[in-house]
Order: structure tokens, then sequence, then C-alpha cells
DNA sequence: ATAGCGATGTTCT
DNA sequence: GAACATCGCTATA
């Protein structure tokens, strides 16, 4: 067992904050490609209005009732994947939408997928692009699986704001963003 | 720098 | 039909 698995298992909003400044690390396509997690959005179960949980398993969603550590992805607006890491006891269906990164491993690969050499991954459907993430891999462990999250988290100072682009309940500040000295990221 | 807007398809009312 | 956990292009400053 590791601090990773009881992390995930725990509350939603503890875990989105332990992602941060984490690796996440994807093997898809033969290349070793990794962010280090800066912003993250927590969603709970069935009691959060804006989550995908809410109002109980559908087919989309059904990877959201797994156990903590499954990999949630999703499309957006019909052009986007967006990836999520399960969290809480299975049944909970809460989970942290993975929102942005820092590229760490295989900037090559990341330019080549994203097709362009800036904004490679800040912003949820840029990751998924940016680490090669499809609905394909939906429902598969980021504890053993292509896209892992690995080692530990690097420090930093955690911001808290409201969730982006939802209108149900705006008011909670479950968005959290980590502040790191970098060249692509600034601290602001 | 920020604002407006179309694309695109699945899910929900 | 409408909404949607978005992105990148274009215009204006």
């Amino acid at each position: 067992m590791n601090d990773l698995a009881a992390l995930l298992g725990g509350p939603v909003v503890a875990a989105a904050r332990g992602l941060l400044g984490r690796l996440l690390v994807s093997e898809i396509g033969a290349v070793r490609t990794a962010v280090i997690l800066t912003e993250v959005e927590a969603y709970g179960g069935g009691d959060d209005p804006a989550s995908h949980a809410h109002g109980g398993p559908t087919p989309r969603n059904q990877a959201m009732f797994g156990p903590p550590g499954t990999l949630y992805v999703y499309r957006s607006y019909g052009v986007h994947w967006c990836a999520n890491v399960v969290c809480g006891p299975a049944g909970i269906a809460s989970a942290v939408l993975l929102r942005g990164g820092l590229v760490a491993e295989g900037a090559a690969a990341i330019r080549r997928r994203r097709g362009r050499t800036d904004h490679l991954c800040d912003g949820p459907g840029k990751l998924t692009q940016a680490l090669g993430i499809t609905g394909a891999l939906d429902g598969s462990s980021l504890l053993a699986g292509l896209v892992r999250v690995e080692g530990a988290p690097i420090p930093g100072r955690v911001r808290s704001t409201p969730r982006v682009g939802i209108t149900r309940a705006a008011g909670r500040r479950w968005r959290f963003l980590l502040g790191v000295a970098s060249v692509d990221n600034p601290v602001t």
C-alpha cells in the first residue's frame, strides 16, 4: 500500500489537493510523456449538483462508480476528452477533474500530439490530447495502467476558486491551483 | 491582453 | 430541442 491509494480512497476535496504537484504519466503509443498536475477540480457524488454522478449511474459515468484510482474519461462539447481520477470509497462516485499541468517528460511527443508549441496542457481538453488520453482508457486503473499517477508531490502554494464552466453549485470553491516556479507557468 | 463565437456529438429535458 | 466540467481562431486594444 502507498500514500497515493490512501489519498484517493479519502474525501474528494482532500484528494484533489493531494493530487496537485504529482506526476501524471502516460505510456500510450510506446512513448513516455508526463506532466506535473497544477490545476484540478473536485466533483462529489449524488449530493453535488455539478457532478456527472448526480442522478445516479448512466452509461457515460459508470467508471465513476468504480474503485478509487479508476480513470474516468468523457467527451466534452462533442470535441474534447476530459480525464478524471475517481476518488472515495467505491459507490460514492466522486472524482477529480484534471484541468492542467506543466510538461515534465516527452515534450517533443506532446508538441507533436498538440500540433503546436505553446499552450500544451493548460486546460482539460489540452491535457488529455497532450498525453494521448482518449475514451478508450475510460475505466482503466491510474495505479497500474497505461496512464498513472506517480511519485511524491512537489511543493507549492495552493489557491482555490469556483469551478470553471458550470452553473450548478457555482458557490463551491473546489478548483485548486498550484503555484510553482517555472518558465511555462510563472507563479502569479 | 481580453472578448466573442463556431465547431461538434453525446446527454438530458 | 437545449445544454454541455472546451478549444482555437479572429477581432479589437
